[in-house]
DNA sequence: GTTGGTTGTAACAGAAGATGTTGCAACGAG
DNA sequence: CTCGTTGCAACATCTTCTGTTACAACCAAC
């Protein structure tokens, strides 16, 4: 599959809202998030909806509606981002249960799940430690 | 799509391979692998095929054909059998390209990208301090 | 040199997941 | 009430992964 982009979508999406936020305007509808993502405003909504139920974002309903962050972007990291997007982990075991008559077969599940929490915790570690204020830095700068 | 469980496979297959070889079984077929990890054995060609390439395992073909480990499994790190495989990187940017005249848009990638390096960085680090021996061992206790 | 077991690889089917699109009900500020 | 916007279902398309079948290439053993 393409890699998943969906952390990639919400990041862009929270620091546009960011941005937005520092210049003075209140909300931003679906469709000119969509503007800057360049692409359709059912893929922004579903990625604001994410976002909403982690409660990073609001939204007002009805006419002159819109998003806007829930918290300042210093307080959001992208380890919540990650979870609130529902990503996929990188590694993943067996698709089907290998055989347990077998010395390897049987103990390699939690030997790997072992080892792939590491990985993940260490992976972990980084997003969290990162913020979309720090985002909207690094993107200004280039 | 299902998380990639390539890494899972390959790792499965190489530590067969270095339980046989302690027990002094010289070469495995690819049929007697497959019956270890259940699956079919073109499934495991492939993987092995790609482990060759990387120069982790030696074939030999013809009849009383097999595989066998190229190194000692101790030097065999599962970064290593990472990039051997070809695993996907956790994450991916925009599929399409973001809108260039939004200054989110324009300076994004570079940013994600950093980040995502950082991510990709340590997670690699947890990767190569684990050999194929460590996942025998922690598998033989289970 | 023939035989027989094994690898290497192409071709294809099916499942799963992501993205993108359309359509429409629900909502609520003005 | 109106109208712009969200929430969401339904569907199409594309891609990737796993699994399967089939067969040529290879080579040790005899």
């Amino acid at each position: 599959m393409a890699a998943n982009s969906r952390l990639t979508i919400a990041t862009h999406v929270l620091t546009w809202l960011a941005l937005a936020q520092r210049d003075g305007r209140e909300v931003l509808t679906s469709d000119q998030v969509a503007a800057s993502v360049n692409t359709n405003p059912v893929i922004i909504r579903r990625s604001l909806g994410d976002l909403r139920r982690a409660g990073l974002v609001e939204v007002r309903r009805g006419a002159g509606a819109g998003w806007s962050l829930a918290r300042a972007p210093e307080e959001i990291s992208l380890l919540e981002v990650h979870d609130a997007v529902d990503a996929e982990p990188p590694f993943g075991l067996h698709h089907t249960e290998p055989n347990l008559e077998c010395p390897v077969g049987r103990g390699i599940r939690p030997a790997l799940s072992e080892v792939y929490g590491r990985a993940e915790r260490a992976m972990r570690r980084e997003l969290a430690d990162t913020s979309i204020a720090d985002v909207l830095r690094e993107t200004l700068v280039n």
